[in-house]
DNA sequence: CAAATTATTGCAAAAATTCGCAATAGAGAA
DNA sequence: TTCTCTATTGCGAATTTTTGCAATAATTTG
């Protein structure tokens, strides 16, 4: 995680911002959370480090992340999770029946990307996509 | 829309729940309304017609809607907005440049929709795909 | 039709998230 | 270093969304 702090700290000053005491805890903790922390979850670890660091600074700092596009922010299952993106992008499939989450390689999203930039130009972010659906498993048991 | 109330009433029923008055109302207000509307648009709406009705339920009415798969819910520049889905599956390209929001055809999703099937036996829920990304336009002014 | 059962609602309180604003502190200039 | 500028924070209040529970209404049973 520490070979990151330089590449976050250019990167946002680099836009004119700062990495702060605050945002710095709050990108350590999410380095150190496995993945899909809600901002309940951050704020309490974060908080356990920091007692003075405000909720409000929590909500603050993630949406700043995701705008500047380092985490990520979804809706898995109901909740909102961030997650810390870049070093490997990836998609979900969530089963809506038995909420069973799997995690695959971005790599198969990429014809898909491709047809977006080619057809509409567009250049989609598919760092971090959440499918909804229904699981092998689920489709096996209930035909 | 009233030729959709007994489909609803059924498919409704079917599973044990009631198609209430209430239920009704969000739902002739969403068909009224051309789309992707707020909670708080649709609480105004049906408030008008309905005083009594309380902001909770609609928050139950839209949650409920959406677990039985009639309306999709999704977030698009920021905002949680409900849309009567079924007639016209579609995804959208929202850009995150300018807040340009584009409706494409769901047709397109189709590959993806039968890769995930084949190779990981996930029948997915493409009705309503929102992509986030930089539009045409954008990435013409800004190279 | 009356009784029983259960889904649904309204209400008020709780929890989650956002916002305005004065105080703070980091960065750059002198 | 000191001064200036402005991004950022903490705080409290406002707003949005969720929840528990008793009252209500729809449906089923007898
Ligand atoms: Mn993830
Ligand atoms: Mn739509
Ligand atoms: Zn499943
Ligand atoms: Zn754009």
């Amino acid at each position: 995680m520490s070979h990151h702090h330089l590449d976050f700290s250019q990167l946002i000053r680099a836009q004119g911002y700062r990495l702060t005491p605050q945002r710095q805890l709050v990108l350590d903790t999410l380095c150190a959370m496995s993945s899909h922390a809600t901002a309940c979850e951050i704020y309490d670890q974060v908080s356990a480090q920091m007692p003075a660091l405000n909720q409000a600074t929590v909500y603050r700092t993630l949406e700043f992340f995701v705008e500047l596009r380092l985490i990520a922010k979804s809706d898995i299952g109901g909740q909102t999770v961030y997650e810390l993106v870049g070093e490997q992008p990836h998609y979900h499939l969530v089963c809506r029946q038995c909420s069973h989450v799997a995690e695959l390689a971005a790599t198969q999203l990429a014809d898909l990307a491709d047809w977006l930039l080619v057809e509409h130009g567009f250049q989609a972010d598919l760092d971090h996509v959440v499918i909804q659906g229904v699981c092998a498993g689920c489709r096996a048991s209930s035909p």
